[in-house]
DNA sequence: ATTTATCTACGATTTTTATCGTAATAGATT
DNA sequence: AATCTATTACGATAAAAATCGTAGATAAAT
């Protein structure tokens, strides 16, 4: 639950563990590959990238053959919750509840999505 | 509801519309002595960050005398909304009820804002 | 065993964002 | 009027993030 800003991932890391928390362990070449559908970007770019992701922490490593394979080490939920935390604070003024309704609101909502709102809001209701 | 980069205030801006918003058109003085209290920053960084914000069309001002009194110029909406976007794709792989959940199961909930929250999921259900 | 293709390593550059220092000016104070 | 003070203008630098190019090495293909 840290918010130590130099333990947040930058946008262009955050974009290479979507895929790895999506689909596990992959080579640069299949994230670059991904990653060239939304942008235009070089091999070298993505490689440099993950290299140092890899220094820094946020991805771990093992070779295979002349390749190395990357896989997530921080996991998902916490970073998504450090970045909820600072998204918050920066843009919400710390309000968690207007931003939960703000986006509830403004993007499609399905029935089962209402579902789990309800049960989560009876289990909020109850730990009161 | 852009979300063009290049019309998003960054970070250090978004500190600074956070208070225009809550308070109204201010001198730079004013938000150099708010934001002095939660880090150490100089008069002239502050002041150079609302001039960029006022050529970017960010911020609107008007001379008071010598000084300028600077007032948002973008609504607060439309802004957190594009924050809201960029985000909810970025860190939540575009799922905004993933995000909506989060927010509310790891903030402290008053019972108001459970209330307020039954009102919009019951205006959900019926919309949809 | 050569050649070719795939990958990594790593430094360098570019771009974006944030920060600061100096000089000029307008108004206030004496 | 002279001096002091508050404020802006603006360029320069620093820091952070993103991008790329070249060289070298390892494995695969011929």
């Amino acid at each position: 639950m840290s918010k130590d800003k130099n333990t947040q991932p930058t946008a262009s890391e955050l974009a290479v563990l979507q895929l790895l928390w999506e689909r596990g362990p992959l080579a640069v070449k299949e994230i670059h590959t991904e990653l060239s559908k939304e942008r235009e970007v070089v091999y070298t770019t993505i490689l440099k990238t993950m290299q140092v992701m890899f220094e820094r922490g946020f991805l771990s490593r093992e070779s295979q053959g002349r390749k190395h394979i990357y896989a997530a080490a921080i996991a998902r939920e916490d970073t998504q919750n450090s970045l909820l935390d600072t998204f918050i604070d920066k843009a919400f003024g710390g309000s968690a509840k207007e931003l939960a309704m703000r986006a509830l609101g403004n993007y499609k909502t399905s029935q089962s999505d209402i579902d789990d709102l309800k049960a989560l809001i009876d289990k909020l209701e109850n730990k009161q």
